[in-house]
DNA sequence: ACTTGGCAAGAGCACTGCTCTCTTTTGTGG
DNA sequence: CCACAAAAGAGAGCAGTGCTCTTGCCAAGT
C-alpha cells in the first residue's frame, strides 16, 4: 500500500468522524451547528478542522449530500412486491420510516434552506434518488398497462414535463410524470408537517394518516 | 387621552418598527437574524431593544405570528364565486400568492422549526386560519350535497377526526376533514417545494403545475 | 420639589466562524 | 538512515453574536 493511500485513508476516515459528530450535533443545533462545538468533542482545535471542510456550510453540505444519499438508499431497497399500488405505498412508508428515524437530516434537505446558501451541483444526483424511484413505478406499471393515462396536458408545462419524462422515466406519458411529481412532493410535504410539528394536538395516529394520503395519491396517479 | 396610554402607543410603534425591520432582515438572514443588526439599523444600542422583546426567540415568535396572521386573513379574504372546486382552487392560488410575495416569513412558519424552539401557545390560532378554510369550503359542499364522502374511514383515526371536525367543520363527515387536511397538507408541500428549490431546473411554469397538482387534489376531495 | 418607573446606552461575558502564524508529525526520496 | 517537504494540528486573534448588568436620563405623578 502506497503511503499517499495511507494518508488518504487517514483522511477519509477523519473526514467521516467529523460528520458523524457533526451529525449528532444536528440533533441539538439544527442548520446552526457549531463547528467548534464539534472540534471541542473531537478533542482537536477548532481551526484543525478547517483542514478537512473549508467552511461550516461545506460541512453542512458533506451532511446533506449523505442526507440525500441516505434516504434514496433507502428509497432504493423498498420491497418490490405486490402491485404497483402497493409498491409506491411501500416506498412512501419506507421514505417516511427513514425520515421518522433521523428526522434532522430529513429537515436538513427538506427544510428551508439556509439563507445565502446556494446548492451545488453535487447535490442534485443525490438529491433526486428518491424520486426516480416513484419515476420507476410508473414507469413499470405503464409498460404493464397498469396505469390510466387521463385527460392530456397541453401548452409549455406539456414540454418540460417530457423533458423530464425523458431523464427520468422514458415511455412514460407526461400527465403521469407531472402526478408522479405531484405524488412526491405531497410525500414529502406529509412527513415534514409530521416532522415540524404541523399535526401536534390534533392528529396522533400518524401512520394512518400517511397511509390515507398516500393511497389518495396512488388514486391520483391512476392504478388500477 | 392618559399618559399611561400615550406611553402604551409609543410602545406599540417601537414594537412595529422593530417587527419591521427585523421582517427585512429576515430576507437575508433567514431565521437566524441577528438582533444587534436590526438594532443598529434602528440607530440604537442593541440592549434597548430587549426592552421590547425578551429575547431573539421572542422577537422570531412574534414574526411568526405575524406571518400566520397574515397568510390566514388573506386567505379568508380569497374570493368565493363560482362552485366549491373554483373556491378551493381560488384559496389554493391566493395561499401560494401570498407565498410568492413573503417567501422568507413563508418559510419561517413552514420551514424547519428552528431546533430548541417550541411554538407558544398563541401561536395555534393563528396558525390554523388557513386550514380552516379549507375547511369552511368543505363544509359548505357538504350542506350543498356537492361532495361524495367516499368510503368511510375506521379506527382510532376515525376518533380523532370526529374531534376535528367538531372543532372545525362541524357536519362534515370525518373522512372529508382527513381529506380537506389532506389537501392542505399537499397545498404547503407543494408551496414549499417550489420556494425551497425542489423544483429548480425542472419545472419553470410553476404555477400550471401547481394547479395542476390542486385540481388533483380537489378531484380527491370529491367535490362534483 | 421629589420620587418613581420606563427607556436607552455602554461595558462586559461567553460564544461563534474564520484566518493567520507557528509548531509538530509523518511519509518518502536520496 | 536521514534530511526534507508536505500535511496536520495548535494557538492567538479579529469581528461578530445573544444576553446581562449597571448606569444615566427624562418625563409623569404625588
Amino acid at each position: 500500500m502506497t503511503a499517499a493511500s495511507i494518508r488518504a485513508r487517514v483522511r477519509a476516515e477523519m473526514t467521516d468522524e467529523i460528520k458523524a459528530v457533526a451529525r449528532r450535533h444536528l440533533a441539538t443545533d439544527g442548520a446552526n451547528l457549531s463547528l467548534r462545538a464539534v472540534a471541542r468533542d473531537l478533542g482537536m482545535a477548532s481551526s484543525a478542522v478547517y483542514r478537512y471542510f473549508a467552511s461550516r456550510d461545506d460541512l453542512l453540505t458533506a451532511l446533506i449530500i449523505d442526507a440525500y444519499n441516505a434516504v434514496g438508499a433507502a428509497a432504493e431497497e423498498s420491497p418490490r412486491t405486490g402491485d404497483h399500488a402497493d409498491r409506491f405505498l411501500a416506498l412512501c412508508h419506507t421514505v417516511r420510516d427513514w425520515a421518522l428515524a433521523n428526522p434532522h437530516e430529513w429537515a436538513l434537505i427538506y427544510g428551508s434552506p439556509v439563507p445565502g446558501y446556494q446548492a451545488p451541483r453535487d447535490t442534485v444526483e443525490p438529491a433526486i434518488r428518491v424520486i426516480l424511484q416513484v419515476a420507476a413505478i410508473v414507469r413499470d406499471a405503464t409498460l404493464a398497462g397498469a396505469v390510466e393515462a387521463g385527460e392530456p396536458i397541453t401548452g409549455p408545462l406539456l414540454a418540460e414535463l417530457e423533458v423530464v419524462a425523458e431523464h427520468t422515466a422514458p415511455g412514460a406519458p407526461p400527465q403521469l410524470v407531472a402526478r408522479s411529481m405531484g405524488a412526491w412532493i405531497h410525500l414529502c410535504g406529509a412527513i415534514s408537517a409530521e416532522l415540524f410539528g404541523q399535526l401536534n394536538n390534533t392528529i396522533d395516529q400518524r401512520r394512518e394518516f400517511f397511509e390515507l394520503q398516500m393511497r389518495g395519491e396512488a388514486a391520483t396517479i391512476g392504478f388500477r
